[in-house]
DNA sequence: GCGAGGTTTCGGCGGGCGCCGAAGTGTGCG
DNA sequence: CGCACACTTCGGCGCCCGCCGAAACCTCGC
C-alpha cells in the first residue's frame, strides 16, 4: 500500500544494477549488435535467464532489438546510452580502484585494453587519450574554457584527413568529453570521435584483436598519426619497453 | 562459490537502484548539506533505515560525511556525483516520461522547479536554459563545435560580471553541457556555471524558495540579466500567463 | 550527572528478484 | 515434413536486502 513514486532515477539505476545486465551493457559498448545468445554464453547465464534479463533493458530504452529470422540482436539504445554506461563506469572504477584484487591472469586482455580500444564508436585508452593531446598541441581542440574544435581543427577533418564533418543540426554535439577509465583523462567523443573512429578502422589504421573492444595500431595507422599529427609512439609502447610486469 | 567478478558499474548502480537511496541523493542535489534526521523524514523512513542507507552511500563514494556534535551532515562527495547523477535523471526522465501519471497535486512544487532551480552548484530550469541560450546569441559561448566559453565570454565575466573565473588549472573545466531534464536541453555548467549561479544567489538575484531547489527571480535579477545579458522574461512568465493547466 | 534528542547497532521479518530447467513457440535447413 | 536450433514462457527455489522497533551509544544543555 505505501506506494511510493516510482522515483526514475532508481528505476534506471536499477537496470545496471545486476551483474548480468551490466556484463551486457558492457559487451554492447563496442557499439555492435550481439545476438541473445552470444551475451548469454558471454555472461555464463541460462538463455532463459539472458532472455529475461534482455526483455528488461529494452523495455527500460536502454537496449534496441532487432530480430532476424530466429536471431535477436541487441544494439545499445544510442551514443547517449553508450556515454551514460562509460561515465557510471568511470565514476565506478575511480571508488572502487583502491579495494580491488591486484591482478588476475586476465591482466594481458587488460594491458591490451589499456593501450587502444573503442568507447562505442569513438577511440579510447592510451591511444585515444595521446590523439587528444595532439589535437589540443596543435590548437585543433581547446580545452581552457569548455571543450570544443577550435576553426582550424574543423579545417583539419576536411583538409588533412579528407572527411566531412556531419552537421551540427543534430542534438549529437561535434565534440565532447568523454572520460578514460584507464587514463583518467578525457578523450574526444561527439560526432567529430566517431568519424574519427570510424575512418581509422576503414583505411586499417587500427584493427580490433578478436571480438572484444580491444584495438591494434598498425604500421599504417602509426605513419598517418605521424604524418597527419606529429605523434610517434601513439600508444606509449616504445617508452613502456623497459617496464616489469 | 560462483564468486563472480564485482562488475564495478553493477556496485554503482546498485547505491542508486532503491528508491531511498536515491531519494536521498536526489535532496542533495542542492548542493548543501542535510542531517542525517532531514533524509530520513524527507524520505519517510526511519531514522535507523536512514541511517544504514547513509552508510552504505559513504562507503561507495558518491557521499561524505561531516560530523557535528550529535549531527551528522552529509554532502554530494562533489560536482563529478552530481553530474552523474543529474544525467542519469535526464536519462530515465526520458524513458519514463511516457508512460506516468499525468499529474499529481505537486504539480505546482514542479512548476515551481521548471521554472528555476539549482542543478547542485548552476542554474537550470528555463531560467538555466534562456541564460545559456543568452550566452550562446551574444557569442560569449558557442556550441557549434563543442561546447565553450569563446574568448568574449571569458572577459564578460571579468568586464560585465566582475567576478574572476577560477583558473582552468584544475580538473574540472570551465564550461560544459549538463542536460536539463525539463527543458531537455544543454544548460550551462563547470566553473563557470558555478560561479555564475554563486554570484545570482549572493547578489539576490534569485533567492531559493523554501527548502528545497526551486528558485525565484526577484526584480533585482530581471534588471540584471535584461542589463548583462538583453535577457527579457527570463523564465517564460510573460508568454506563459495564458497556458491553462 | 542526568535527561533529551540525534544516531547507530541488532534481530527478525517479508518481499522482491535472479537463477535454473523444462516445456512451448517460431525459424531455417535438409 | 521433420529435425535442429534460437529464443521465450513458466514454475519453483533460494538468497539478498530493505524495512522496522528496541535498545545502546553519544553529545549537548542544564
Amino acid at each position: 500500500m505505501t506506494a511510493t513514486t516510482p522515483i526514475p532515477l532508481a528505476t534506471l539505476a536499477g537496470l545496471l544494477a545486476d551483474a548480468t545486465r551490466a556484463r551486457f551493457c558492457l559487451a554492447l559498448l563496442d557499439g555492435r549488435a550481439w545476438s541473445a545468445g552470444e551475451l548469454a554464453r558471454h555472461a555464463g547465464v541460462a538463455a532463459s535467464t539472458a532472455s529475461e534479463h534482455l526483455s528488461h533493458l529494452v523495455r527500460g530504452g536502454l537496449l534496441v532489438e532487432e530480430r532476424q529470422g530466429r536471431h535477436r540482436y541487441l544494439r545499445l539504445a544510442g551514443p547517449q546510452v553508450a556515454q551514460l554506461i562509460e561515465d557510471m563506469t568511470a565514476h565506478a572504477e575511480r571508488a572502487g580502484a583502491a579495494a580491488r584484487p591486484p591482478t588476475l591472469r586476465a591482466a594481458s586482455a587488460a594491458a591490451a585494453m589499456a593501450a587502444a580500444r573503442t568507447c562505442y564508436d569513438h577511440l579510447a585508452g592510451r591511444l585515444g587519450v595521446a590523439i587528444t593531446d595532439a589535437f589540443t598541441a596543435r590548437g585543433l581542440l581547446r580545452q581552457d574554457a569548455g571543450f570544443a574544435l577550435s576553426d582550424d581543427g574543423l579545417a583539419w577533418f576536411a583538409a588533412e584527413l579528407g572527411v566531412a564533418l556531419p552537421a551540427s543540426t543534430g542534438r549529437r554535439p561535434l565534440a565532447r568529453p568523454c572520460l578514460d577509465w584507464t587514463e583518467r583523462r578525457h578523450h574526444l567523443a561527439g560526432a567529430a570521435g566517431a568519424v574519427l573512429c570510424a575512418t581509422a578502422l576503414q583505411r586499417r589504421w587500427v584493427s580490433r584483436i578478436g571480438s572484444g573492444r580491444a584495438l591494434r595500431l598498425t604500421g599504417a595507422g602509426r605513419q598517418a598519426l605521424s604524418a597527419l599529427l606529429g605523434l610517434d609512439d601513439p600508444t606509449g609502447d616504445l617508452s613502456a619497453s623497459a617496464a616489469g610486469g
